[in-house]
DNA sequence: ATGGCAGTACTATACTGA
């Protein structure tokens, strides 16, 4: 099973790529975020056409996060409110940034972290307190007892080793302690991040700028995360990022992260060889 | 320090992204 992550920077302006990758690539789930659209504009019929139920949650212009799948989805879950009764997590889902279902058993969650602009921001603000309320909605959530994979556009590097110029950027905006910080209360004790259970050596991308030529230098950051419960992590056999996807005709600044999964775990491993190709980086 | 590029809303320029 591949659960797969992609900010596509609008599903409208980036649907024939995200159409002939899904057709090549066929993961069992792809997470959507930035789809810049609402709920009513959303093409979702090449999807089904593809094979793929959706669930979906956009806004005009900005934000905006979607689940395909093969599978079924079910117990489908919109915004913080949810899950969550209070005041901040009411006024939190007014941004379309979380949605989540269950499929074959494990609660998949997309999310789309604010940006948070610079340090001293209003949107700085907004996105620790995001965070502070991620970590009660994962905490609420719990109770559950599903196997949980969380993925998405986390706007954050978890450490130096995820940022092509730590020096110059390590403490800034995406990379600030407070930042680190709010997320791994998030994560403690409950979610790891897959790629490095793989990947231990700095210099793997997920996003590259569109100016200054980012791209064409590899001046990237890894901010697109796929995070999994214990249960998930010893059935995990690799996490990949397309990085060859961002090097498309009008791409998105963003390329898709896929993990691997022996799931259900009863389930044969034949087929997880099936995701490897010469368009990827990372380990198997 | 600033802007650079791209998408959207709106129809020239502003806002946002990260």
């Amino acid at each position: 099973m591949q659960i797969a992550t992609w900010n596509v920077n609008s599903v409208r302006s980036r649907l024939e790529q995200v159409l002939a990758w899904l057709e090549r690539q066929r993961p069992e789930v792809l997470c959507l975020q930035e789809t810049k659209v609402e709920d009513g504009s959303f093409p979702l019929e090449p999807f089904t056409a593809l094979g793929y139920s959706a669930v979906i949650s956009g806004q005009k212009a900005y934000n905006g996060v979607a689940i395909l799948s093969l599978l079924p989805l079910e117990d489908v879950r919109i915004g913080f409110d949810a899950v969550l009764s209070d005041g901040p997590a009411l006024a939190l889902a007014e941004q379309k940034r979380v949605i989540s279902a269950r499929i074959e058993g494990v609660r998949v969650l997309n999310l789309y972290v604010p940006n948070g602009s610079a340090l001293r921001s209003e949107k700085y603000a907004y996105k620790l307190e995001w965070l502070a309320c991620l970590r009660r909605y994962l905490d609420a959530q719990d109770a559950d007892a599903d196997p949980l994979c969380m993925v998405g556009d986390f706007n954050i590097a978890l450490d130096d080793r995820d940022i092509h110029d730590p020096e110059r950027l390590s403490g800034g905006i995406m990379a600030s302690d407070a930042e680190r910080q709010a997320l791994g209360q998030a994560l403690e004790g409950r979610l790891s991040d897959v790629f490095r259970l793989f990947e231990p050596e700095r210099g793997h991308w997920s996003w590259w700028d569109y100016r200054s030529g980012a791209w064409d230098r590899d001046s990237g950051w890894r901010i697109d995360h796929i995070y999994l419960s214990e249960e998930l992590q010893e059935r995990a056999t690799g996490c990949l990022i397309h990085k060859a996807v961002r090097g498309n005709d009008k791409p998105s600044d963003h390329a898709p992260v896929v993990v691997q999964l022996q799931w259900p775990p009863d389930a044969d491993a034949d087929d997880d060889d099936a995701y490897n190709d010469d368009n990827e980086e990372g380990l198997e």
